[in-house]
DNA sequence: CGGAGTGATTTA
DNA sequence: TAAATCACTCCG
């Protein structure tokens, strides 16, 4: 019948005891805070630090540090974390490199050259080829869905009930295959430019190795 | 020539301040968090929050938390949210009321006597009928964007990368005037039905209000 | 125990 | 899916 003492951490190995510490007043009154003991009395307030001093022995990734118990689920969590960190560098990493490849002089190209299909046809009274382009480009950024375009018969018979405003109004249309070859000659274009900013970068790359040597560097701490 | 620190927000009473602080590390690095700050320095970091002081005093529905404006047009999506609320709830409440009115009867005719029409046809080796009836069922209650099919020049070429498991696997497909007609002509048939069972459900309310008495009825509790 | 900084969960 | 809100960790 221990009530809030030090107690033996099964999960860990023999010696280390936990603590649960009540709060009893100001904002986080009732809140607890928890603390680890190594068999030789230090006291570890924080995953991370129990971590720096365990992680090098045992695996934590799956240690619930509140509840002092192992989660299987949360394992998964973590490296599902782990890769999300390793995409959203990938990810800054190419913005960088590729900023100033003039990527916003390609695509302005391509549309001042953009012929519109003709089976894309703008809808309503005061319908150009310019407005229609702009309201495709509009719906494009707007929106993540597919630009699908708006049955006419429905907007014919109750505009005010059926417009959808994440589609630009304009008849459905059909992409051809005379659309989607032109549109992949475009593609082979911008994806030649790609490729010649890419070898660039791998060259680079081989020159920053050359000079930094090998990836697993240890940084050492404490004594 | 402020840097980032907190800023005077002139939409609100004098002497607030607003701060945007960007996240520096973890998954959700480069996100963005705003604070405000009341005159006393008590700290704000939700729109929820920052009403339940302010929205007593003054009138927040058309502020926008994120950039500290007033948005003219972002009072209508509030309004446009408690109708779309008070759809849901009557969508709720009718699928209630229409049980056991033989609705999924009615459906399963529906589905029965679907002819398909010429303009859909389904892709690859073992493309039934059935089975691509099942695709865009299965499609429509997947998700809530449009249903387009996929272009099939693009999954020919290089189907491993192309498919988009959101859209049943069909050429991309034009809904004709002819197909909408005969449309019309179910929507008929199933309104009829509805018709009927709400006019059974009219019928029932009204006989429930002459034994039960008015709507704004005080149940009367406590001494 | 406070609170800035992130993760986790909910909502649009 | 992405944004907004809420909850929690971790260290002063």
């Amino acid at each position: 019948m221990e009530r809030q003492g030090r107690m033996e951490c099964p999960a860990l190995p023999p010696g280390w005891k936990k603590e649960e510490v009540i709060r009893k007043s100001g904002l986080s009154a009732g809140k607890s805070d928890v603390y680890y003991f190594s068999p030789s009395g230090k006291k570890f307030r924080s995953k991370p630090q129990l971590a720096r001093y365990l992680g090098n022995s045992m695996d934590l990734s799956s240690f619930d540090f509140r509840t002092g118990k192992m989660m299987p689920g949360k394992a998964q969590k973590n490296k599902q974390r782990l890769r999300n960190e390793a995409l959203q560098q990938a990810k800054l990493f190419w913005e960088k490199r590729l900023q100033g490849l003039s990527a916003s002089d390609v695509s302005e190209q391509i549309l001042r050259s953009m012929e519109l299909p003709k089976g894309l046809q703008g809808l309503g009274p005061g319908s150009s080829a310019d407005a229609l382009l702009s309201a495709v480009a509009s719906a494009l950024h707007t929106s993540s869905v597919p630009i699908t375009g708006q049955v006419s018969a429905a907007v014919e018979k109750n505009p005010a009930v059926w417009l959808n405003t994440a589609q630009p109004l304009c008849k459905a249309f059909v992409v051809t295959d005379e659309d989607i070859r032109k549109q992949e000659e475009r593609v082979q274009q911008v994806r030649k430019k790609l490729e010649e900013a890419l070898t660039a970068d791998i060259l680079s790359r081989a020159a920053d190795t050359e000079r930094d040597g090998d990836m697993d560097v240890d940084h050492g701490e404490e004594a």
